[in-house]
RNA sequence: GGUCUCAUCGUCUAACGGUUAGGACACCAGGUUUUCAUCCUGGCAAUCGGGGUUCGAUUCCCCGUGAGAUCACCA
């Protein structure tokens, strides 16, 4: 059995969105339960479209969600380079060797030539095929020297029908029609993907190629191509896109598609991000909704993925990742929130922000919301009247009703210790002595101790707050009212 | 337009001919003696349409329909 070898090979023309780090992702799967290679190869022949600082964007974005390569730009490995412009002497290579065996072919027409039999095809309402249009002088030099970065070279195809297994969209055909003449190289003397990736995957001996639908058309051109080349083909697994939120079109950077790494930014945990993203057109069967990353890679099959295009679903998202938020223990969790504080927490000790973490730990989805979440512990607010006036059960109440409510829980605060336990017995008796609903009562002196719409429960947000700052914040609001 | 692919609740999906079509997210209701959240319970909600094959089709076949991909000196 030959090793498992499998590769991400984007092109350095921007950020990763779900989709990339999906199609990266299932890659990783398949070698790491293999315990073979995962190898990032950067696919840098197209100069023009080439993004200033995307490839090191890449590399980021891979790391950022945990999926390690063992060979890669920047990790050298037998089969170095791997960014394709450092690799043109191989492409060269095995298109000479094409030349010499009859199967690649210097294209003698002009940009504008070629364009010119395009649209003569599609005003016969035919298909456009150039090999059609195959010079009968095909080149008889020896040397890459009379063609090599001056015109494009081209294969000369051999029309036929295909079948082949996709390992994710099972048994495929095709006829000969699709078949045609694709430029192997072009005339700056960088191959095109078509070729280099042939190529490259076997020099590199890479066993399955993971790639996105976009491919599945030109797969009948690539089997043509390993025919010519003496190659045999990897396995091929072809990834259903993931579509947008409305679900209209696939998933694109110009569509809005956020970076994976803003995701990481906002607070996701790689974990979570996994989990998701695997779970977006793959599953194992069972009703298992959520992975970690060792079942993950126990439990991932190709064949159990989906054909069907994905809708992302951030509010899914939200739920996976507040569940393994929820399930991590405070101490690690505390370690992984220390750049979400709000700015006032700063001048607060560890132990302080643990406790205030603690309470809001299963409320929180991602922790940019640490701020919103928070804020009232580190920071007194200014009172807002609207959060009575909008209260559902509080705006029925007079003020000065509000007040009198106030003032009568203020001595029995004062006399609290201020532990939960203290406080939650002392705001029940509360209840009793002033003949009120906790909607009312809880509800008002939550709003007058925190200014906020929701908060943790009110004897443990007063615990943590404190005796001194929770009167303070009682008697601005009784003095307001 | 040619070619290829796909089609189960709003969304992610399970059911490799026989189930009251299951689970989860979201939503709604109730409970856990404050809100929000968590947790628990319950509810709403789907096999694109039409033909076959079969004792029996979500499942197999055909035809529609819809959606996506692709037809570059981009990947």
């Amino acid at each position: 059995m030959t090793k498992v070898r499998t590769r991400f090979a984007p092109s350095p023309t921007g950020f990763l969105h779900v989709g990339g780090i999906r199609t990266a992702l299932f890659a990783w799967l398949v070698a790491k339960q293999a315990n073979g290679h995962f190898i990032l190869r950067l696919e840098d022949t197209d100069q023009k479209r080439e993004v200033e600082g995307s490839a090191e964007h890449l590399i980021k974005s891979l790391k950022a969600l945990g999926l390690e390569y063992d060979e890669g730009p920047d990790k050298p490995g037998p089969n170095a380079p791997y960014r394709q412009s450092e690799r043109l002497d191989s492409y060269k290579k095995w298109g000479q060797k094409l030349i010499d065996a009859g199967r690649a072919y210097a294209d003698p027409y002009t940009a504008e030539e070629v364009q010119g039999f395009r649209e003569q095809a599609k005003q016969n309402k035919k298909p456009f095929l150039y090999r059609n249009h195959r010079p009968s002088q095909t080149l008889r030099t020896a040397g890459p020297d009379d063609w090599y970065g001056k015109v494009p070279l081209r294969f000369k195809s051999d029309p036929k029908d295909y079948t082949w297994q996709d390992a994710v969209m099972g048994d495929l055909h095709t006829g000969p029609e699709v078949i045609d003449d694709l430029i192997l190289i072009k005339s700056d003397g960088f191959p095109t993907y078509n070729f280099a990736h042939i190529v490259d995957d076997a020099e590199m001996d890479i066993s399955h190629v993971i790639r996105g639908q976009e491919f599945i058309a030109s797969t009948p051109n690539y089997l043509n191509l390993y025919e010519a080349l003496g190659l045999e083909p990897p396995v091929l697994a072809t990834l259903p896109h993931i579509l947008n939120e409305q679900g209209n079109k696939k998933l694109s950077k110009r569509d809005g598609a956020k970076d994976i790494l803003d995701y990481v930014r906002e607070g996701y945990l790689p974990e979570a991000l996994r989990s998701f993203i695997a779970t977006l057109g793959w599953n194992d069967g069972t009703e298992q909704e959520v992975f970690t990353t060792d079942e993950l890679i126990q439990k991932f099959s190709l064949d159990k993925v989906g054909k069907s295009g994905a809708h992302f679903d951030e509010r899914r998202l939200n739920w996976v990742n507040g569940h393994f938020i929820r399930s991590m223990p405070l101490e690690d969790l505390y370690q992984k929130v220390a750049d979400y504080w709000p700015p006032e927490a700063e001048k607060y000790d560890d132990a302080y922000k643990k406790q205030v973490l603690g309470l809001v730990q299963e409320r929180l989805k991602y922790f940019a919301e640490l701020p919103e979440l928070t804020i009232f512990f580190f920071k007194d607010l200014p009172v807002n009247p609207e959060l009575i006036s909008n209260h559902k059960q509080l705006k029925k109440l007079a003020p000065e009703a509000s007040k009198a409510l106030l003032e009568t829980a203020r001595p029995e605060l004062e006399q609290s210790n201020f532990t939960p336990e203290d406080l939650t017995n002392r705001l029940n008796a509360l209840l009793t002595i002033t003949h009120t609903k906790p909607a009312v009562l809880f509800s008002l002196i939550r709003i007058a101790t925190t200014q906020a719409q929701a908060s943790p429960g009110l004897a443990d947000t007063l615990a943590v707050l404190g005796k001194e700052v929770a009167l303070k914040r009682l008697n601005q609001q009784i003095s307001i009212l």
